[in-house]
RNA sequence: GCCCUCGUAGCUCAGUCGGAUAGAGCGACCGCCUCCUAAGCGGUAGGCCACAGGUUCGAUUCCUGUCGAGGGCGCCA
């Protein structure tokens, strides 16, 4: 059982005992930032004072003295602080049980959650058009859409990953147009796609093909060969086109005109997108007859609704504006909009020699997605992706993700991995294996640098379930920089294996660093970053 | 004009349902390799949490407004 149950029944509890009266609908219990501020404390006594019609000074005392009498376990000391914290004192033995459910629970078990109850969520992200190669930008929201799905799925969710094409409209036929414009050795058409792929592309187009169909191929082959390079692999790829087959885009509008959700104005179809949330009414059909990306987009979310409980899109900053309406939609068709959520991931802008590069789709001048991760690596690629909330814009310097290792965390946090297989492999070469764990006297592992890294391991599943509900994989990474912190410092001041190590003690800190690679393999997972083995630095030395 | 995100150390950014003395990396400066990989470790310096109100025992955190940065507001996709 986890201290935090122990510590929260035994004050729930407490309080019960001293008439507080209603009980506090939940006891908050966290970690003091400062350590003269115990283990861990509640502010049970602030929280239920006024409620109970007590001074919440008062309060506390009475309930640090009611547990102080009898203590839960691990409790070595209860005080009262401040204008009425409880603060708890425990012995290091929580921390060697934190040890043993760590490797107990191993990669498979250790931070996963069952709270999702197998409710099923679809993370559509990229869905870019098929008109050429996906871009540095698209990187952020394809990492940032993968991790979300791990998150979503080490908490109990079935989760599938979707990328939606669109296959067909306008954005299409002047792509097609490009590729056959140059092909033929003319000008690109007006408002048709520049840059070097489409002169690359049309040079490879066979004769006598459809370029649009070749052109579509072609792309979406670019846009997933990239995708897989990063580890990133969609569960289906959804096909526009394939709406208007099936008759899902009829069928979508014959569900709107039932719910009376449209209406005819100046011989094109409105939706009274007003009416639920949006701030105006939206075209759906043009007065032209031809239907605007909207209504392809609403019956693909009917669509997907049918298939998950929840939907995840992924969106750039670009698309904000279109939340309210799809939402609105989606209320009108009879979907709980709240679980239609919209991740916005803000922009990227690229940095190369000290100097922002310029993205344009228009001249065409872009960093493509597969430059960059040639450049850097897909770990590398990915880690700084993740380095920041998607709400904050992210400046992506190409020199200093490749070439300053230094200042790359990734290679910070990947080292301690390596370190830990370094230290195992010295252990096995000199013939020294882990006992089994009941048998070791874990109460050797006091060190401050030792006590830390238990913590920081404990830490790891409630960071994974926040991490999962504020759709915020960026949590993970910063806690993987801390536990990697945390083990360099341990790594620089224990000595796990060697002359004048004890025994016992070797034994005690091979636990603790399996309990650490646990921690940190599954973490990098959730990333998708990498977890290396051995890592060498190339250097002109030879050793 | 309206909407979204951001504003925290010189720079880039974390900061949990509102908690006690606001953190990290880089940069600067000073130290640490007979020793499991120095891609490492320790220390020093550096803050009006943009600004002004409000909510309350308590606000970097929630609310309102102002200023600043970026992005959106089509019968374009």
């Amino acid at each position: 059982m986890d201290v935090r149950d122990i510590l929260i029944e035994s004050v729930r509890s407490a309080l019960a005992d001293l008439g507080v009266d209603p009980p506090p609908a939940e006891v908050n219990l966290e970690r003091p930032a400062n350590p003269e501020h115990g283990d861990w404390s509640t502010n049970a006594a602030l929280a239920s004072a006024k409620a109970a019609g007590r001074n919440p000074r008062e309060l506390g005392t009475a309930l640090a003295e009611a547990l102080e009498a009898s203590p839960p376990p691990h409790v070595t000391a209860v005080e009262v602080a401040g204008p009425g914290f409880v603060n708890f004192r425990l012995a290091d033995s929580w921390l060697h049980d934190v040890l043993v459910d760590v490797v107990t629970a191993g990669t498979a078990g250790w931070a996963s959650h069952t709270v999702g109850g197998d409710k099923s969520v679809m993370v559509e992200f990229v869905s870019a058009n098929p008109t050429g190669p996906l871009h540095a930008g698209h990187g952020r929201g394809a990492c940032y859409g993968d991790s979300v799905a791990r998150l979503y799925s080490r908490c109990g969710h079935k989760v599938t990953r979707e990328f939606y094409i669109n296959d067909r409209g306008t954005q299409m036929q002047l792509f097609a147009d490009s590729l056959a414009a140059v092909a033929a050795g003319g000008d690109v058409p007006e408002g048709g796609y520049h840059g070097q792929y489409i002169r690359d592309w049309a040079g490879e187009m066979p004769d006598g093909v459809d370029p649009l169909e070749w052109g579509y191929e072609r792309a979406l082959a670019d846009q997933r060969s990239v995708l897989e390079s990063l580890g990133i692999h969609f569960d289906s790829w959804f096909s526009e086109r394939s709406m208007i087959e099936s008759g899902a885009i009829d069928e979508v509008m014959s569900d709107l005109r039932t719910q009376n959700a449209v209406y005819e104005h100046d011989g094109a179809t409105w939706l009274r997108s007003s009416d639920h949330g949006d701030d105006k009414d939206r075209v759906l059909v043009k007065s032209d007859g031809q239907f605007t990306y909207l209504l392809p987009d609403v019956a693909y979310h009917r669509d997907k609704f049918q298939r998950a409980d929840r939907l995840v899109n992924v969106w750039g900053a670009d698309h904000h504006g279109y939340v309210a309406r799809m939402q609105s939609a989606m209320h009108a068709l009879g979907h709980d909009p709240s679980e239609l959520q919209v991740a916005i991931t803000q922009m990227v802008s690229l940095q190369r020699g000290g100097e922002e590069v310029r993205l344009s789709k228009r001249t065409g001048e872009m960093v493509e997605l597969a430059e960059v991760v040639d450049e850097v690596g897909a770990d590398a690629a990915r880690f700084t992706y993740l380095l920041l909330s998607v709400d904050s814009q992210q400046t992506f310097d190409l020199d200093l993700v490749s070439s300053q290792v230094n200042e790359n965390p990734v290679f910070y946090v990947q080292y301690a991995h390596a370190r830990i297989h370094s230290i195992v492999g010295r252990a096995a070469r000199s013939g020294i294996e882990r006992a089994p764990i009941d048998g070791v006297n874990l109460s050797l592992l006091g060190h401050q640098r030792e006590l830390a890294l238990l913590r920081a391991v404990h830490e790891l599943p409630d960071t994974v379930l926040r991490a999962c509900r504020e759709r915020a994989p960026h949590q993970i990474t910063t806690w993987v920089r801390e536990i990697a912190s945390a083990f360099h410092g341990f790594y620089h001041d224990c000595r796990v294996i060697g002359d004048g190590i004890d025994e016992d003690l070797s034994q005690a800190r091979l636990w603790l660093v399996e309990g650490v690679r646990v921690g940190l393999v599954v973490a990098l997972d959730l990333l998708g970053v990498g977890a290396p083995e051995e890592m060498w630095r190339e250097e002109d030395g030879d050793t």
